[in-house]
DNA sequence: GTCTATAGCAAGATAGAC
DNA sequence: GTCTATCTTGCTATAGAC
């Protein structure tokens, strides 16, 4: 509510170390990688104390948190355009997908902390964790949109959980991308190239009669084991 | 090649040192968990000193895959008697799966390193890297006793795939255990339980015509990309 | 409320003497 | 093979300047 005279301009003091702060872990981070960037680097490289950057940073995993925000902004933006004009389903995840990738591969090295972190279920930073929801919520809404955007026939009582089953499976797909030292993640770019037509195939056949007892017990095997995952 | 006069007798002086920090260590994590347990009150509870602890022992995490060749030969032995005798498919299947999860209970709190580890591409320990490939294929290998003892009718081309398949499946059962917080971890039995019956349909399904083309991508998909996993 | 400086702890890891 | 001493680093604490 005290605004002051810079803050009104929109950028107060704190904002701007904070910022720098940031910007300085990030950079550490991608050039040195994360074990390597110590707390002491990133406060002498920013010119800040130490004391000062646990002032902003309760915790080295902390800022983190803030390397998961960016990439989740850099991804919506990237993928925006195709969501609004394509209509094909598995185009749209196609996309979504491959976009993640694109805004992620400067940081590949960095990833493994974000599955270090996936892991331990006690760490507030676990895409699972209830700390993490907004993020994870955001992220399962864009899968929202893949699928309500999108001119998908796929059986009724599976739509409503396809978003969350689409986000688990781009999980695993960063599980391979972190562990992927292939030239330009070609590989898991081909992953998600070959798996994406599967499951669009896969989506469409879960309205035969063969598979409805299948994909009926999945439903609801899911709805009794994973509701914690989405709220 | 220098034996000792008591490595004559099978038990060298560094092979009691050894011995000795292992049972202490793995004691104090059962007892107080991975991160409480310091590698200096390891030492001290040995009777030796850090640096020897260390001597033996390259780091805290080196002492993690004693815990996983511990966990894996109680569990061959569980599972054996089972597999002698049950012919079922989806039986052996629920009982190799539901062993694992008996003998690792009592370490649960402890199978958090497990994944943390797991995620990182660069630790040895990670049941992905090469230095686990023995490790890996024993659990691979009683994956396919599960399938050649039993009465499965399967698609032939799947046939080969699938025990690496299956081995998948349980790092995601696993991934599940160390999240869950139920009491006895009835959330992942009930997980195996519920999802041990549809593999076993979705194998006898890749029968199907309609489900060939789809079988046969996901078959060389797999081989494509994750041959590194297996050798 | 923002920031510095500095001291210090705990614990993983290492060096070098013996 | 073994120990002692030391280093490193994440993190905390305090006292005080502006």
């Amino acid at each position: 509510m005290t605004a002051t005279v810079s803050s009104v301009a929109g950028v107060s003091k704190s904002d701007a170390t904070r910022n720098l702060i940031v910007q300085t872990a990030l950079r550490l981070f991608r050039d040195n990688g994360y074990d390597k960037t110590t707390m002491r680097a990133i406060a002498t490289e920013a010119g800040v104390s130490v004391g000062n950057a646990y002032y902003y940073f309760s915790s080295k995993e902390h800022l983190v948190q803030v390397f998961y925000d960016r990439i989740a902004d850099l991804h919506r933006e990237t993928v925006e355009p195709i969501l609004a004009s394509e209509p094909d389903f598995g185009e749209r995840l196609r996309a979504v997908l491959l976009g993640w990738l694109e805004v992620a591969t400067p940081y590949q090295e960095f990833g493994v902390q974000f599955f270090k972190n996936a892991a331990d279920p006690a760490s507030p930073l676990s895409p699972f964790s209830p700390e993490s929801s907004p993020a994870r919520d955001a992220a399962i809404g864009v899968f929202t949109e893949v699928v309500d955007g999108s001119d998908v026939k796929i059986a009724p009582d599976l739509r409503p959980e396809l978003p969350r089953l689409l986000w688990l499976y781009h999980m695993g797909i960063v599980l391979f991308w972190v562990h992927d030292r292939s030239d330009g993640c070609t590989r898991t770019r081909l992953l998600v190239e070959r798996t994406v037509p599967m499951i669009d195939k896969v989506v469409g056949l879960s309205r035969l009669r063969v598979l409805r007892p299948v994909t009926r017990e999945a439903i609801s095997l899911i709805q009794d084991l994973i509701p914690g995952v989405s709220r």
